[in-house]
DNA sequence: TGTACATCAGTGAACGCGCGTTCACTGATGTAC
DNA sequence: TGTACATCAGTGAACGCGCGTTCACTGATGTAC
């Protein structure tokens, strides 16, 4: 029925299989390349090797699609950060872990924006009011999305007293503002081109300011 | 010719008189309205009541209006920066004005965002390579653009002896990073919606942040 | 185990839309003599 | 001061494009008996 040069993409069956997983993954990788006015439905299909309207079988419509493909960015997110949160090394000071961790959300948040920084910006972009989605977006393997991992970062740093539960109240919009806006010079502003010593530099004392500014 | 009735916007000449400052000016309303992506020549030309292509005598495509939007928008940020310095008041010690100049500087950037959230958008939106174009934007009625008016702002700070030397350099980016992250949350994001005495509060505890942390 | 039938997941064709941009044009304006 | 002409700033019509979405359809799959 098609003609088999167009069938590249292996399909052998006239039913997909897992379409949406597909044409999900092919949002997604749309997304990294090119952020997220990149994925467009009618190219995710293409991608997928089927027609337009099957994506209407998985999605209601395409702003549908993209708040997928941004759980997934949100993920990831959630991914990185935690990976960063297991390298830190367990047997110090309760106040000393409390402030790695910190260091280590934000470090791993810095990192995302700037290797992937495509992925990042549809995680935060606008359809969203960031924190309700943010909130309620799928996280990383463990369970929590960015926002509940600086938050309980933050939590660490007042049960260890190295911060006066005082200044923790909105304390997440001081560090996520911080953090945040570098990652911003970092993915696509004037930093992106920076060598990586330099970002690296600025990124340690953004954190630091932080740290000793909450 | 054209019938009366489409000759809303009052034109009896068959010249215009300074389109480009009209289609600019509606550039700027849809910017403002809608973000970088409402700036559509075609909608320009309607709204200024003339014909598509009549844009192409005063702008070479769609992105050089988009650029010339982008330059009257950071002109306006830098103008809100500049009234923000206006109101310090001169009688004190360096090292203190220095703080409050810096302070006011902030204050322009995140009261411009949360005021202006299309425009401000606009200013920064993606195909600009941030610095760069902020460097060689046309700036306020002074002729400091924003990121300059931050530059001077942490000279002063250092002359003061408020700032050591060697903690200068870079300095922008700590400043800019964290003020333009709030900016964001206030302009689009979860703290858009917040009452005004909570984000003055949460401006404040920020600046107060990047003053203890540079 | 085999068959009838309902459900599901894809196809095929078409729609209307608004966009940026190009072309050849003409009316209005300014300038040289 | 008046006229000829070049230049300029707009018009009119059309283009191709890719998008999201809708419709009626059909082939494949699973289920009940």
């Amino acid at each position: 029925m098609r003609n088999a040069t167009k069938t590249t993409l292996r399909r052998s069956t006239y039913h997909h299989g897992d379409l949406r997983r597909v044409l999900l993954d092919a949002g997604v990788a749309l997304a990294r390349r090119a952020g997220p006015e990149a994925v467009v439905l009618r190219e995710v299909t293409r991608q997928a090797g089927v027609v337009p309207n099957a994506a209407y079988r998985h999605f209601s419509n395409r702003d549908d699609l993209l708040a997928a493909v941004r759980a997934e960015a949100l993920s990831q997110l959630a991914v990185v950060m935690q990976t960063e949160l297991a390298k830190v090394r367990k047997g110090m000071p309760a106040a000393e872990l409390a402030r790695a961790n910190l260091r280590a959300v934000g470090v791993g948040y810095l990192r995302f924006a700037q290797s992937e920084p495509g992925l990042f910006h549809t995680a935060f972009s606008t359809p969203e009011r960031v924190e309700g989605d943010v909130n309620s977006a799928t996280a990383g393997r463990n369970g929590l999305n960015p926002f509940q991992l600086l938050g309980a970062a933050l939590d660490q740093l007042v049960q260890s007293g190295a911060l006066p539960p005082n200044r923790r109240v909105g304390a997440e919009y001081l560090a996520w503002s911080a953090v945040h806006g570098l990652a911003l010079l970092v993915a696509d502003g004037p930093l992106h081109g920076a060598p990586r010593r330099q970002r690296e530099a600025i990124g340690r004392r953004l954190l630091e300011m932080v740290e000793k500014g909450l």
